[in-house]
DNA sequence: TTGAAAGCGCTAACAT
DNA sequence: ATGTTAGCGCTTTCAA
């Protein structure tokens, strides 16, 4: 049984494929057209199974109701928290996802960019990654519609949907120090995207309100490419003296996992031994016997920020919107009671 | 700055579209185009930062080279799982994936199916949800390439990639048994999918095979819609007289991690008050105190082969293949020692 | 070696 | 109230 088109519906009606087209897209009661007729037509859509082509629509209509969105990576959380809200804020206004994954690469990044503008996509929602300002600007300057998500440039006027990362990272480093801790370490990734490094500049500034200075050696960056090394000289060193810290923030939620790891086998006991904060949360922490006290990152609503974000975009080019969402610090126990 | 088109590039160079075309798609030799025209097609094409239109390629060619993915539900650690490694296939194939999610509902996944239809997609490689299989049967019927992954129908012949369910139930009870407990508990459930009655299937089969009878109550069923209050009852009769299990198996991993949490609640500890074999993992395993035991699900491997598959049906509609892969079982220490 | 033109399925302006 | 037709951007046959 081939495909029904358009033209299939109308001569077997013995009319026009204007008129099929004017009633399968309910334009009936605008264009005049005749009761009998359009039922007919509805009809014979309907015994034939007839399913608009929408390539054939997106072409003529210059428009594919279709965005794209491109991950940094299917490892994160955050991902997997925010593919789901896009997807669902998409469905919600009739688009459709096209979904690729960089892997943190900005070869790739590039790449899967121009795949989908090749394929017409009506909008972009983007994770860079690490040296894809070029790209940006790229798209920047052609006045594709886009939205930023969770990484930034500073130096870029996009819209964006982001994080504030200097608060949240503030807030963290107060609530540790409120409960008593003095000898705080922080772990964050040696990477040079802006919101990592608002990370740091939060756990410097908070430090330094609260008249703590940060040793050399508490404030440590791990390469991504030698993590389980690297976390380990770093947490090592920091467990014992001098640094002989008392507790310590982890950047990312992979971060706190394997440093729970390597802490549990240092046979170091949470919150006792060391206090323990994670930026992010993860499944993970749902069944240590240390519930983990983090910082929240709202992924359901950056999400759906972003896809509504873009769809205004696309409707009018001249908006440029800049979002900060807040974090909420999720107080358990991996920093003592209160 | 206009976006370019053929006509654009055969103007500036003063060619005809036809010799852009082939020279953009690599035929100049085929087609015998003049070195140097060529060449200048190229820059011009560079100059001008053409893209092809592949929404206009694909209504010609009758091929968008684009398929669609429709998952059950985003929260699933095996949705998760599939989505990247089908993605990366997808990729290196040239395919670009349109993703949707059924949220568990037939109505939606019909809806989902029939959008990625209109929007030509070459193929589709579904998750099939309860009362799906009037949609498969009409997929089958109009020759759609497709291939169900996971959950399958065995009423009706397609092509699937699926995990011996049977088998791993099997095999995890057999463990179970094999390190010294008797009163066995299995929660499911309560689906009429086929994957999880296999896994009912080899639960009792592995019972019956070493002797041990399955005592009623042992093999309980909870609502998805009422999880944690049918969740909380079953455990609570299960690990209580009369029942008095020594070892829960349980079907999916997020039943494992809500009998997890009410299980410390009840201050029973695993292994020793109660044995717990998993079916799937989840991150949240990786910190519990008691590493757990499960019957792992090779998602890469499912998803690669899903991809592959479809690419083979794309090729040859004629082809028909079944692709049964097999579980491991992680053995660690939440069913005792050894 | 190159160009002209038909046509993929649809929409919409225009004609009737 | 309905029909005709151009054209979206591309590929490909046929002609030159």
């Amino acid at each position: 049984m081939k495909k029904a088109i358009l033209k299939d519906i109308a001569q077997e009606v013995g009319v026009s494929t204007a008129l099929v087209s004017y009633v399968l897209n309910d334009l009936e009661e605008e264009k005049r057209v005749g009761k009998e007729i359009a039922k007919k037509i509805r009809s014979t859509a309907k015994k034939l199974n007839y399913r608009p082509n929408q390539i054939a629509k997106s072409l003529k209509m210059s428009k594919t109701h279709t965005i794209g969105l491109v991950v940094a990576s299917f490892n994160y959380r955050f991902t997997n928290g925010i593919i789901g809200s896009i997807e669902a804020e998409a469905k919600k206004n009739n688009y459709t996802v096209l979904l690729g994954s960089s892997e943190e690469d900005s070869k790739n990044f590039k790449e899967l960019i121009n795949a989908l503008i090749s394929r017409q996509v009506d909008g972009l929602i983007l994770l860079p990654v690490e040296n894809s300002q070029a790209e940006i600007k790229y798209l920047k300057k052609h006045h594709l519609p886009f939205v930023l998500i969770d990484r930034i440039f500073p130096e870029i006027e996009t819209n964006l949907i982001a994080l504030d990362n200097f608060k949240a990272a503030y807030q963290s480093i107060a609530h540790i120090i409120k409960t008593g801790h003095k000898r705080i370490g922080f772990i964050n990734l040696k990477n040079s995207m802006y919101h990592l490094h608002e990370r740091n500049r939060g756990y410097r500034q908070a430090m330094k309100d609260h008249k703590l200075s940060v040793k050399s050696g508490w404030h440590k960056e791990v390469r991504e490419k030698n993590l389980k090394e690297d976390l380990h000289n770093a947490i090592s060193e920091m467990v014992n003296e001098p640094l002989s810290c008392d507790a310590i923030f982890f950047a990312t939620e992979y971060l706190t996992i394997d440093g729970l790891k390597l802490i549990n086998a240092m046979g170091i006991t949470v919150p006792k031994g060391l206090a323990i904060m994670s930026f992010d949360e993860s499944e993970a922490f749902e069944l240590f016997y240390c519930p983990i006290t983090h910082a929240r990152q709202p992924l359901e609503e950056m999400g759906k920020a972003a896809m509504k974000t873009l769809i205004e975009v696309m409707n009018d080019r001249k908006v440029c919107k800049q979002i900060y969402l807040e974090s909420d610090l999720i107080i358990r126990k991996s920093c003592g009671e209160n």
